[in-house]
DNA sequence: ATTCTTACA
DNA sequence: TGTAAGCA
């Protein structure tokens, strides 16, 4: 009974997080700290969650994805179904950044085709 | 001073 | 998510 407990504007401050957000973290059902009347209780599980949570945020996982890998951690084994969800999530997340890139690089060829056009219409006119 | 809920940008 | 109102 002696377990570490944190308010919410301790964990907001040490994550560099509002209060707002760790709120709505708990509104999408991602975390769910204990109440001491109408005041949160974070436990050191939910702190590690909601660690977990920026974590895949960080690196462009969505709210429910990020839920999805973490409900599938079972302390009491390897996780290698676990690890092998995330490779993939990640791997689709690669997918759709490259594919993005190679768009992006394809509207610049696109933009540097009409400036070229119109400089040169400019020369023309001259 | 802090947190909470609700509502709106 | 930010911001703001009205409570406790």
């Amino acid at each position: 009974m002696t377990d570490k407990t944190y308010t919410i504007s301790d964990l907001a401050r040490e994550f560099g997080v509002t209060t707002r957000t760790i709120r709505f973290y708990e509104e999408k059902g991602l975390i769910h700290p204990r109440r001491e009347g109408q005041k949160r209780l974070y436990s050191a599980a939910d702190r590690v969650r909601i660690k977990l949570i920026l974590r895949g945020k960080r690196i462009g996982l969505s709210l429910q994805e990020s839920v999805e890998v973490i409900d599938m951690y079972d302390p009491e084994h390897n996780n290698r179904e676990q690890l092998h969800s995330l490779i993939n999530t990640v791997g689709e997340k690669r997918a759709r950044l490259l594919r993005q890139q190679r768009d992006i690089e394809e509207m610049l060829r696109g933009l540097d085709e009409v400036q070229q056009l119109c400089e040169q219409a400019l020369v023309d006119l001259a």
